[in-house]
DNA sequence: TGGCTTATTGGACCAAGGTCCAATGGTACA
DNA sequence: TGTACCATTGGACCTTGGTCCAATAAGCCA
């Protein structure tokens, strides 16, 4: 079941946490890099995928929740499993709140921390898939005219070519005209698939049914 | 600002907290209905809306935890606020994993958790709304016959007439007929507005920017 | 059994959308 | 300055969808 390929990032100021770590992950096939410097990781910018990243809350220079949020400004996507040897129960909240998989004690149960790397790492791959499918659609948005982007948002809003001239203050000719291209250019047949699209990358932001309470 | 008709349950063993507590959320005008024990509150059932619970960890008979669980096993649309003398970091991991808006300790800073408070009562308010709203569309979708939800379905997908016609072994002609009394009933007026409800009751679970790798 | 809903089909007709053909004026960039 | 792209329009034609009219057959429930 697990994804043999994948890369996990340790960070951790202890060499002996990194090189235990390290060795329990190799032990079943993950590629494993380990830093004692979190800056280091920061440097690296660009991180191999699927991945997944273990990371120390208490290390002197920058601390784990420090790593987190850079992470999280730069939309980097990378999921963290956080352990720590005396973390605080506020700690942990902002993590959680963070987005982080999960704020594990030390000494850290070994299987419970191999699920749990097994876990990011497949929402890792399924964040990653969610994404290029939004960029693929965002690319074909952008390579419509400024006219063409008008109609796309009239369309999918259920007007009828005949309104949608009325309001752009042109003959229903050029709507068609417009129209044939957006769907070309969108690379869709159906109205149902064009509307589809738009939900997908401006859906209403709704609340999940497992994460009610989340804001 | 604050919403002055919410709700808000206190559930906890210590008197003098609950005292404390509904002082302190009467002073801005919260209604404010304290309990002793967490079953009492299980008992209700029913909740008023707006309404939002602060929620007590340890406690003799049921913990705040198991509280926790029983709400989001009955689906209930009850916001948490957590608050705990002798908490430890692996609950308030557990409570924020299950949708616990916060977990906090006591002493509870009150203007950290008045702004909480309303934080919470704010979403239960667009959850509610959301769920109101999926709802309505869940009732019109049970008012279509079998035969016009098999075409509801097809069409939203972005099928032809001529297609679902084939595909179900009818004439279009019937389908024209089926289509138009889910156009109808679904109370829409064009395709577009079709496939957005679809989208709204059975999205592709998308996982948020803001909450990036919950599972 | 009689009335109800459901599912089905037909004809006629109109509205709307999609697709060929072709053309014009404007702007931007090399 | 010329080419490329953009926005616009026109005509002709066909397909698709929506809306009237009306009708038949099957199944269900009181």
């Amino acid at each position: 079941m697990n994804n043999k390929t994948a890369k996990i990032y340790v960070v951790d100021d202890d060499a002996s946490v990194r090189k235990s770590l390290a060795r329990l992950l190799r032990s079943v096939d993950y590629q494993v890099d380990t830093f004692s410097s979190p800056q280091n990781f920061l440097d690296l910018k660009q991180y191999e995928h699927p991945c997944c990243l273990i990371l120390d809350v208490s290390m002197p220079s920058l601390s784990g929740l420090e790593v987190q949020q850079k992470l999280v400004s730069n939309n980097a996507n990378v999921p963290i499993v956080f352990i720590t040897g005396y973390g605080s129960i506020p700690m942990s909240v902002r993590a959680l709140k963070q987005g982080a998989m999960n704020f594990l004690e030390k000494p850290v149960d070994r299987s419970e921390l191999l699920a749990e790397v097994e876990k990011a790492i497949q929402l890792n791959t399924r964040v990653d898939n969610e994404r290029a499918e939004i960029l693929a659609i965002e690319q074909h948005i952008n390579s419509l005219t400024p006219r063409e982007r008008e109609v796309f948002y009239l369309v999918v809003k259920g007007y009828l070519n005949k309104q949608i001239a009325a309001q752009l203050e042109v003959c229903e000719k050029t709507i068609k005209v417009h129209r044939a291209r957006v769907m070309e250019k969108m690379k869709v047949k159906s109205l149902a698939e064009l509307v589809h699209l738009n939900e997908l990358i401006s859906p209403d932001q709704r609340i999940s049914q497992l994460q009610p309470y989340r804001v």
